[in-house]
DNA sequence: GTTAGGG
DNA sequence: CCCTAAC
């Protein structure tokens, strides 16, 4: 019966030549697929205000990442392996040196600012004791810990800086840099072997409970989870509030139910999450309750994460420059401190006019970043195509958005007071947000003036300082920790951004990275430029995220256009084996939907056809290898003609 | 888990 | 690339 099944496919499959069907629709899915990305990005801005309120919810689900135990082996293996020869290129990469600062220099530099920070401790404490941040949950890392920017415990804080005046360049760049360049270096990995493709996983943000300090290490470990904000302040702030949650391995992965369940409830919880974006619900509550709202939803976070990996094979295992999610969430608390901003003040409707705030920042987390990295490849290449795409992602810009009671409060002409923000009462329910600002109106792109004075003096001010920085994964792990130690400043980086645009820290965040750098596995016949790939361009959560688009190259046509010749269509895992056996990113599935594409290209006029071209003899090949084995697994319709192919294509 | 196909 | 059906 199955054969059966396939001849019939196979008798359809004779007419493929004349099957543009296929394709046409496929584009034009593709097209409503970029227009719903589009909208998705009303969910960007929810995102961060989403996350900050899931932080304390969710964070007790510390469990046994349900990861493949080889995998994780594997990978471990990997990078204990190449530790010392990804080390080197991490504080290469990082030493680029733009304005100021290098990265190399973070040491010192930490070390100067843990002094100054002590210095100054008591000022700041008196304006914003309580101000934190989920990233330290990076300091919670012991590494970090030994730069000195460890945080005192289980209630520690960002160390308070003088939050009078920040300006919006020293919060860009502390804050991208330690975000971005962190994050890019951070997983940077070669080593001689040929570069193998890393794939994003993206869809493994995994929050981290903090408080499970093993399960963060293994997480960190896994290279699934690089980056989770921690509770560093026993206030129930915790964990992982990024909407990528779902997918996260906190989720104890309580039952495994075949597969196929799993992929279906994949599916719809994406297809799920996915509507609500776009549909503008509140993404605390949809969040809210995929995280919190129990083992159900939890649940099928779970299945979706494994299915992924599962399903795409997709983890990482020798290059990944960096893995980062990227929520970037704070959420302004009041418990107005009562420092006055000295601003002289006015009327006294609500009493409260110049204090200080203290705000929080519960999450921070940076955007994946991935790089094709050719052997060949210089460290000015790698360089310039790190700052490429921190460019880019930068060019977007950032807005802050502020909710009162979570209700977005757009004019920004009003004062705090009209609109009904009082320091006494209304400071507690204020939220901030951050959004993408391209695709946005607001106009330069630029904070908001009045955001702007208030962000920046209590909280972006903080957040800029962050000196703590993650800790290589490996390290964690390792007999040696040396190099761990080693923290990896991105002062290049953050400079790099804050030329672009002020108040950047969003373009990483949340708007889940407009791009990412990808490594690509040394394809076949990879030619070996730099080649950025876009990740996540819907910028929508995590939750549903689709995989990134890495067209195949040349190389890798003719790698499967060879395959296909030998094993013939209908093979797909054998010739995902034969030819991509090294290529994670390459499922079977995608090398027969390529294979799909490739003939109907074939069949077209070669005007009519996009992307990247094809030489015409490929094609040929293509025309010729599909038209044989159409015939031929007629005749033969299982196995057994294995030589036929090499007489037909030599 | 694979394969074929439609989207 | 995603999602499903069928095996």
């Amino acid at each position: 019966m199955m054969v059966r099944k396939r001849l019939v496919y196979r008798s359809r499959g004779r007419r493929i030549p004349t099957m543009p069907r296929v394709p046409n629709s496929a584009r034009g899915k593709r097209s409503t697929r970029r227009n719903k990305d589009e909208n998705d990005m009303c969910a960007f801005d929810l995102l961060a205000t989403v996350a900050g309120n899931l932080l304390a919810d969710q964070d007790n689900s510390s469990n046994v990442p349900n990861t493949n135990a080889a995998k994780a082996k594997k990978r471990k293996s990997f990078k204990e392996e190449h530790f010392d020869e990804i080390l080197p290129l991490k504080d290469v990469a990082m030493e680029k040196d733009v304005g100021s600062g290098s990265v190399s220099a973070f040491p010192r530099q930490a070390n100067n600012c843990l002094a100054e920070n002590s210095s100054t401790r008591n000022e700041a404490e008196s304006i914003l004791e309580s101000l934190t941040m989920k990233s330290d949950m990076l300091a919670k890392i012991p590494e970090c810990g030994s730069h000195g920017i460890h945080h005192p415990g289980p209630s520690s804080s960002v160390e308070p800086e003088q939050v009078q005046k920040a300006e919006p360049k020293v919060i860009r760049r502390q804050a991208d840099g330690h975000a971005v360049a962190y994050d890019i270096f951070d997983s940077v990995d070669v080593n001689g072997k040929p570069p193998a493709l890393v794939s994003s996983d993206s869809s493994s943000c995994v929050p981290l409970s903090s408080h499970d300090k093993e399960h963060q290490t293994s997480s960190l470990y896994q290279g699934e989870v690089q980056y989770a904000a921690d509770r560093d302040d026993d206030e129930n702030s915790s964990g992982c509030t990024h909407p990528s949650t779902i997918e996260n391995k906190g989720c104890k992965p309580q039952y495994l139910g075949n597969h196929r369940i799993r992929k279906l409830l994949a599916s719809k919880v994406r297809k799920a999450a996915r509507n609500k974006i776009c549909g503008g619900i509140p993404s605390k509550k949809i969040y809210g309750g995929l995280s919190n709202k129990g083992s159900k939803l939890n649940l099928c976070g779970k299945k979706i994460s494994t299915t992924r990996q599962k399903v795409q094979r997709t983890i990482f295992k020798k290059k990944k420059l960096a893995h980062h999610t990227t929520s970037f969430a704070k959420e302004m608390l009041t418990e107005a401190s009562r420092t006055s901003f000295a601003t002289g003040g006015q009327n006294k409707s609500c009493e409260s006019e110049n204090y200080h705030v203290k705000l929080r920042i519960k999450s921070f987390n940076i955007p994946e970043l991935f790089i094709k990295v050719p052997e060949n490849a210089t460290i000015g290449s790698l360089k310039r195509t790190v700052m490429d795409v921190v460019n880019s992602i930068m060019e977007g810009g950032l807005r802050v958005g502020v909710l009162l009671q979570g209700k977005d409060i757009q004019d920004d002409n009003k004062t705090l007071r009209q609109a009904g923000i009082c320091h006494d009462k209304k400071l507690n329910n204020i939220d901030f947000t951050l959004q993408c600002e391209r695709e946005r109106e607001s106009p330069s792109g630029v904070i908001i003036p009045e955001q702007m004075d208030f962000l920046t003096a209590d909280m972006v001010e903080p957040l800029a300082r962050m000196k703590c920085e993650e800790p290589f994964p490996e390290a964690d792990v390792g007999d040696d920790n040396q190099h761990s130690k080693a923290p990896y400043r991105s002062r290049s980086l953050s400079d790099l951004y804050s030329v672009q645009c002020p108040v950047e820290m969003a373009s990483q965040d949340t708007s889940a990275s407009s791009q990412a750098i990808i490594p690509v596995s040394p394809a076949p016949s990879d030619i070996g430029a730099l080649a950025i790939v876009p990740l996540c361009k819907s910028k929508r959560s995590e939750i549903g995220q689709r995989r990134i688009r890495r067209p195949f190259t040349v190389g890798e046509v003719e790698a499967l256009v060879g395959a296909v010749e030998q094993l013939g269509t209908g093979r797909w895992r054998a010739v995902k084996t034969l030819a991509f056996d090294n290529i994670e990113h390459r499922t079977y599935v995608d090398l027969k939907d390529k294979w799909k594409t490739l003939v109907h290209t074939a069949s077209i006029s070669p005007q009519q056809r996009r992307g990247q071209p094809v030489p015409q003899e490929l094609l040929d090949r293509v025309l010729a290898a599909q038209a044989y084995w159409s015939q031929h697994l007629q005749d033969k319709p299982r196995g057994k003609a294995r030589l036929l192919p090499e007489i037909c294509f030599p």
